[in-house]
DNA sequence: TATGACATGTAATCTGTTACATGATTAG
DNA sequence: CTAATCATGTAACAGATTACATGTCATA
């Protein structure tokens, strides 16, 4: 038996765009396909049921704009029960799993975590994140090196290439966290 | 009207693992879940159909391993329609699109090009990640100047993190090129 | 003889993709 | 008036996840 808090990326990447200011499914769309949060999909086969079911979830509530006599247009506003679980989302410690499958998430979550949960929130979640990085790194290296000799020449540097960017994201997180601790 | 090539991530990951050796589909599952090409599933429910699909595709057959009384284990390996697919994917060109939502894929496209495809078409590869990314690039820097005013800092910084991630990709890619023009 | 690793699969369910469909409003 | 954009949706399908089911073989 399981609760079944189970949302996808899709669903929280929602949340948190409602979070920052109430949008209709076409305005979530357009965030997807202009700005660049591009990884998610801006198809309305997507945002539509998937806002339906956070509706049905209460997490979010819709309602029909009124105003100057404008055409039907649904905009969509978080619930507190919303809120709570977007908080819940972006504060839980970062994980292995999760550096393994789901970089995008892991900053999506942190780029959602400064209006939703405060900057002291921000600060935490990078060194958790800078924790799992420093636990994964060795591992990665020493998968390499025992590896090495079995791989042709591309498949070692796309390895190399994987550990690069692991690094990177980790010195990454040294420049955030003291850019968040000068904030202080 | 469009040619049904739609092949999923995971069928070209185990089209490439097939390719440098015939295996079950339980090799592929260990594949997958001890030597963290992690980012795909390592699930029955995933690898077993799929594989079903790429046969019936005509990419790939199985046979019963035959040998000492073992239990049954079907070996599978690629048909020279398969490896053309297989081929015909990693040397299409790097695209921007590949770019924004794909990164995955496009690594494992370059880790599996030496075998499947020779040095000269990794480096080919190689050059046209190269052209994509330097073209990316300054799109990305303009994207952030012109939204930074309006972002929250964790979400600026999430951005530069983005932004420096492609950037590491670039030098790797360098130093990739490098490699493999030592090579020639 | 019972445990655990080997090996393969299916069924229910959920989500996303693709493609289509509808209609209102605005700009040229 | 007609094209483009705004705005919302549905239906068919493909694919993944989760959980369950089955049976073999080695070893302790």
């Amino acid at each position: 038996m399981k609760l079944p808090s189970n949302i996808p990326s899709l669903g929280y990447a929602l949340l948190g765009l409602l979070q920052q200011k109430p949008a209709s499914g076409y305005d979530l769309r357009k965030v997807f396909s202009s700005t660049s949060m591009k990884s998610h999909s801006d198809s309305p086969g997507a945002i539509y049921p998937a806002l339906r079911r956070l509706q049905q979830k209460g997490l979010i509530r819709g309602s029909i704009e009124e105003g100057t006599g404008l055409r039907r247009r649904q905009l969509f506003r978080l619930t507190p029960k919303g809120l709570a679980e977007l908080k819940a989302w972006i504060t839980r410690p970062v994980t292995r799993a999760e550096l393994v499958s789901g970089q995008d998430q892991i900053i999506l979550r942190f780029a959602f975590s400064h209006t939703v949960a405060g900057p002291a929130a921000s600060l935490e979640f990078l060194k958790s994140l800078k924790a799992a990085l420093k636990d994964y790194i060795p591992d990665l290296h020493e998968e390499l090196r025992d590896g090495k000799s079995a791989m042709p020449l591309s498949a070692l540097l796309a390895f190399q290439c994987g550990i690069r960017g692991t690094e990177c994201l980790l010195e990454w997180t040294r420049s955030a966290i003291a850019t968040y601790e000068k904030e202080k």
